[in-house]
DNA sequence: TGTACATCAGTGAACGCGCGTTCACTGATGTAC
DNA sequence: TGTACATCAGTGAACGCGCGTTCACTGATGTAC
């Protein structure tokens, strides 16, 4: 019989000890950040250490501790920052009717469109593909992801709700989560495999949507 | 400029040094493979060590290494075999004519009953939730994942190419590709999340399913 | 059927390395008067 | 405007620990005659 998960880690702090106030201490908080990514995209998370970002930042370790507690603390800062930038590109997707649309194709397209912006910004930024992993493989960052997850989905929900008043609750939940999720998955798998033409994926995750949220206006 | 990206441990062997012959050698790499995936469940995978295995199991690490060149080997059988059964059942799937059905409901529930399946069996594997993290995340591992996810793939790309001969092999292709994904996005999200009812989602993707590959048969 | 030998399986004990992290300190920047 | 002091920022050097892994060995099993 398995032992009850526990999180062995689940008292350790994430946030930033101590925020920069000069523009030195500010540089080397980002210098940080950009190390840990350019060594994330060279040899992966499991490879991150905080002796190599400071080799490689040229600092010394307690300058990197002066700021963040310890490595996941980096991890959660870039993840934070990489799913904000993504958070953003859905709710303007939201925001501008992401759903409406007089055609089909018109509506595929905006998606479409959502769809190649993320995995776009996803793959310019440094390390994203890593960061990505990372954010499923950690249980400490889970809940980063979750919570970002839930988030959106949330607001997915409300316009959803107002659109398709009939449909219970329990199903929009399950539905947006899901979406969120083949989000995710989408963009990883166009960020993992770089030589990869994104908008072929894009035009095919538009035209899921589409004929998927169809299926709310005929309740089964 | 990001230096090209390396695998840093691309000459590390994952394949078993010997196989074990005698009963005594079989139970002894039965119980390794258990007893990581124990741990895997208690404290993931970025906690698990050859010497914590070796210690929980009663081993000494040499009759560890006498049959894992590496921790990674272990890993890599466990995902192996989880692997091996959920696309076992995927193609089971596809050989009763998973996509086929007089009605969308009777359709709906054939790939609803797949999922569900295939959530179940990923739940009762011990270690099963950390196991696809850790094929996501750590790069040697990913190309199991790959390989998997591809072979499904193409398999189900010739039922579709038979069933829909003028929709694109691209097209094929990267809607292949993009339901499996989605297979594994919906089996983590369920696996994950214990608590959760696995139902109502298997049921939305087999809606899902189901009205993505009607737009087969209306070309756009 | 018993013995001698070869092979398989596992032990005890330790190795070197690099990890995350910290201590005591120096140098840089900001501020009050 | 200059000086004294407080605070912020970063250094040099090292720590203990546990990781993956290996050496030299003993014990268990199988096999040939």
């Amino acid at each position: 019989m398995p032992k009850p998960t526990v999180d062995p880690a689940a008292d350790i702090p994430l946030d930033a000890k101590l925020r920069p106030t000069q523009a030195r201490a500010q540089d080397t908080y980002e210098v940080v950040l950009a190390t840990a990514g350019e060594l994330l995209i060279e040899s992966g998370f499991e490879q991150l250490t905080t002796n190599a970002i400071c080799k490689r930042a040229g600092l010394t370790p307690p300058a990197l501790y002066r700021y963040f507690p310890n490595k996941y603390a980096i991890l959660k800062e870039l993840g934070d920052r990489l799913m904000r930038l993504q958070d953003d590109a859905v709710f303007a997707w939201m925001e501008a009717g992401g759903l409406e649309g007089a055609t089909a194709s018109e509506r595929v397209a905006k998606t479409a469109a959502l769809l190649t912006d993320v995995i776009g910004m996803t793959r310019r930024f440094p390390g994203g593909a890593a960061i990505g992993r990372a954010l499923r493989a950690v249980p400490m960052l889970q809940q980063l992801r979750f919570a970002s997850r839930d988030m959106v989905a949330g607001q997915f929900g409300e316009v959803l709700t107002a659109r398709f008043p009939s449909v219970s609750p329990l199903r929009i939940r399950t539905a947006t989560r899901m979406m969120v999720e083949l989000t995710y998955a989408a963009t990883e798998m166009a960020v993992e495999e770089p030589g990869q033409d994104a908008s072929a994926l894009a035009e095919e995750i538009g035209r899921l949507f589409d004929c998927y949220f169809e299926t709310f206006d005929t309740p089964l």
